[in-house]
DNA sequence: ATGCTATTTGGTAGAATAGCCAAATAGCTT
DNA sequence: AAGCTATTTGGCTATTCTACCAAATAGCAT
């Protein structure tokens, strides 16, 4: 493999990754208009609170979220709007099959 | 996991994955201006041909580029615009912190 | 401080991914 | 047909990812 297309595109290959998942992806949709806690997203979704909290702190370490702590619960809000943009897009590219 | 959330996610989730890679992303802007062949984008990667055919395959099956066929050379073109914004928007979040 | 709720972290097993090599296929061109 | 080039496919390992459970941490509230 030629490293310097690997250091090119490896942090943007990673901001996709990041994003490759169907949890994340309805997780980045769920907040997209309303903060939700830890748990509110663990109930959504169905899955151990654990693995749903691996899942936010992969999105948050890309800068796809941003957590915020009220008393103790940890409130999520989108932080990159262009990512709903994209999945339109992605959405335009499975449907016109 | 919520069969429900899987099942509205996994297809979109597919097309971040197929992008989810520095080799992927780096064929996407390399055939951006110009149809390129296996072989020439296998010598501007540095990877096995097929290695390369395999990515390129992925990105076919979802149709984010399209090949077509000259002699015995397969041509690829991007078919998917909208993916170069959002990798604009990918590098915003990279550059932004 | 003790409990109570929310969240994170560590460990582990199973699935999926990416690379290489070798072999198969496709399709010109003699 | 036989040779040549380009591409694809199969098989195999090594690595990475994801889910669960259990345990640790954080922080309010009694």
């Amino acid at each position: 493999m030629n490293q310097d297309i690997i250091d090119d595109y490896q942090s943007e290959a990673e901001i996709f990754k990041s994003l490759a998942h169907p949890t994340r992806l309805f997780i980045v949709h769920a907040i997209h208009d309303k903060k939700l806690s830890v748990k509110e997203l663990t109930e959504m979704i169905g899955v151990d609170i654990s693995t749903v909290s691996k899942h936010l702190d992969i999105l948050k370490r890309h800068k796809i979220i941003v957590g915020e702590k009220h008393k103790n619960n940890v409130f999520y809000t989108l932080n990159i709007p262009c990512v709903l943009d994209f999945m339109s897009c992605a959405n335009r590219i499975l449907n016109k099959s």
